[in-house]
RNA sequence: CGGGGAGUGGCGCAGCUUGGUAGCGCGCCUGCUUUGGGAGCAGGAGGUCGAGGGUUCAAGUCCCUUCUCCCCGACCA
């Protein structure tokens, strides 16, 4: 019979409930070494299909993907003065290899900047080889002083795009492109999750970037999630690695560059942005299950019907997945509420005697049921329902969540569990220093109607302030 | 690095004050009964008590050393 709540509840203990669910859903545990992740295969069938979006995305923007290495010269890092002061502290440095020690210590990449410029820069001759776009799908490591699975690991997956431009305006226009109809579609469209878009303060900025965007979620605790960044970087890589084109004018010009990623801290803002006290809640688009379909008791008959639909379902583009366990009937759906699947399919011997069975939606815990023969037809359109209301409850739990004010005083009332709205003028970076000091921070900087700014130097732009990841 | 906790079967914990045959819950295995929201009963497997040293007839328990992990503050996707 039933038993307690399999988890902490979220208003109990946020952070718990957190580490519960991952364990309880078997999406990641720790690795062996502090700060290391193991992404266990549901976990990590939801960032293949993230990856699965995000790609194509990213490809519709005409950027290809490549791969450069893991290990990275240590003069490359050094050549670029913020860079690596910014990335100095995070580093992971080889000094061993191959039962010598190494004339030059090599790091493992925290990021690509410095290898992928050393190749752009032979690679690019003339302002014909321009725009060059390139992306890479990888691992990178930062070691981390406090991590927090898919949050904040020391080592962790990511995209991470690197283009060269002629122009200023080029680079600036292609990175806000990405930023656009990458990350904020993606995010609003398949994850069900609406962010704010920004841009950082120089505070906050990428080390070595002119510019630096961001897509801000919330949390359900209220808490502000960087979901995705991209980067304008002037000619500051540039120059330090000599990318250099030939222009139409005959002279030798510096490129401007950007880049552009997003990792596998968007599971955790996944889990974090939908879940309940059921477990997470994977929007249907997103989801590598979309339906899951379960038989009430181990019964040939009912198995037949679930093999059945699992076939009508394929064919009608449903990711099914058959529960072949035994086991009893509340612990397989108390299983796949943890694991957030979108609608369960429940075949019982009452329901088809009547020739139906019964739909289970996870976001509303509704149920209804519906002729056999109707499943494959119907499914498809819950599925549709579900997403626009994990995103219009998303929305309006965001709003409710967001306060417009006008003091330092009062954003930094506000921004203890939400969003606050503040003129940036009101701040400013001595106000910046004094959230920090309460753990709050300007998590970027916005034109009054919520779009993304062309600069920081815009006239009246507003300050997202709150507590985040 | 600063402050606070904890290391005991896979997981969560008790036992330590007052040394004396290592326990509980969950999970796991077997069998039977079950199965429409984490089932019940019976039987069973599984632990060098973080590591090293010391005290003692005897150490999970007392003493010293050491390592690790977790939580809270200065950095980050």
């Amino acid at each position: 019979m039933a038993k307690g709540s399999v988890l902490t509840p979220q208003a109990e203990d946020f952070p718990r409930w957190y580490q519960d669910v991952l364990a309880k859903a078997e999406l990641a545990e720790n690795g062996p070494v502090r700060g290391t992740m193991v992404i266990r295969p549901y976990g990590y069938s939801i960032w293949e299909r993230i990856q699965a979006e995000i790609d194509a995305r990213i490809k519709e923007c005409g950027a290809q993907n490549a791969y450069f290495p893991l290990f990275i010269p240590e003069s490359y890092l050094r050549r670029e003065a913020e860079h690596v002061e910014g990335f100095s502290p995070e580093l992971a440095v080889v000094t061993h290899a191959g039962g010598e020690e190494l004339a030059e210590p090599v790091v493992v990449r925290p990021t690509s900047e410095t290898v992928i410029g050393e190749y752009m820069a032979k690679w690019i001759q003339s302002y014909r080889d321009l725009p060059l776009l390139l992306n890479q799908w990888a691992n990178v490591v930062r070691w981390e002083l406090r991590p927090r699975l898919f949050l904040r690991t020391s080592e962790f997956l990511w995209q991470e795009g690197h283009t060269a431009h002629v122009s200023q305006a080029d680079a600036s226009a292609y990175a806000m492109r990405i930023h656009h109809e990458v990350y904020d579609d993606f995010l609003r469209d398949v994850m069900a999750v609406p962010v704010q878009l920004g841009i950082k303060t120089t505070r906050e900025r990428f080390a070595g970037a002119t510019n630096t965007m961001t897509c801000e979620g919330m949390m359900r605790d209220g808490k502000a999630l960087q979901m995705a960044t991209s980067h304008e970087l002037g000619q500051n890589f540039a120059r330090a690695f000599d990318i250099k084109y030939l222009g139409d004018d005959g002279a030798e010009h510096l490129c401007f560059t950007t880049s552009w990623g997003a990792s596998t801290r968007l599971v955790g803002g996944l889990i974090m942005a939908h879940g309940d006290d059921q477990g997470i809640v994977v929007p249907p688009r997103l989801a590598p299950i979309q339906a899951a379909v379960l038989c009430v008791r181990d019964q040939p008959e009912l198995a037949e019907v679930a093999e059945r639909l699992s076939g009508e379902l394929k064919d009608a583009g449903v990711r099914v997945h058959v529960d072949h366990r035994s086991g009893s009937f509340g612990r397989r759906v108390t299983d796949w509420e943890l694991k957030g699947v979108p609608v369960r399919v429940e075949i019982g011997p009452r329901d088809l005697a009547e020739g139906l069975v019964t739909l289970a939606r996870r976001d509303s815990g509704e149920k209804q049921t519906v002729s056999i023969e109707s499943v494959a037809a119907v499914l498809p359109r819950i599925l549709e329902e579900i997403q626009a209301e994990l995103l219009a409850s998303s929305i309006r739990r965001r709003d409710a969540a967001t306060a417009e004010v006008s003091t330092l005083d009062e954003a930094m009332e506000a921004g203890r569990d939400g969003f606050a709205r503040i003129p940036w003028s009101a701040i400013g970076e001595d106000g910046e220093a004094t959230l920090n000091a309460k753990t709050l921070s300007v998590r970027c900087l916005q034109r009054p109607d919520g779009s993304l700014p062309e600069s920081a130097d815009e006239e009246d732009l507003v300050a997202v302030v709150a507590r985040s990841y």
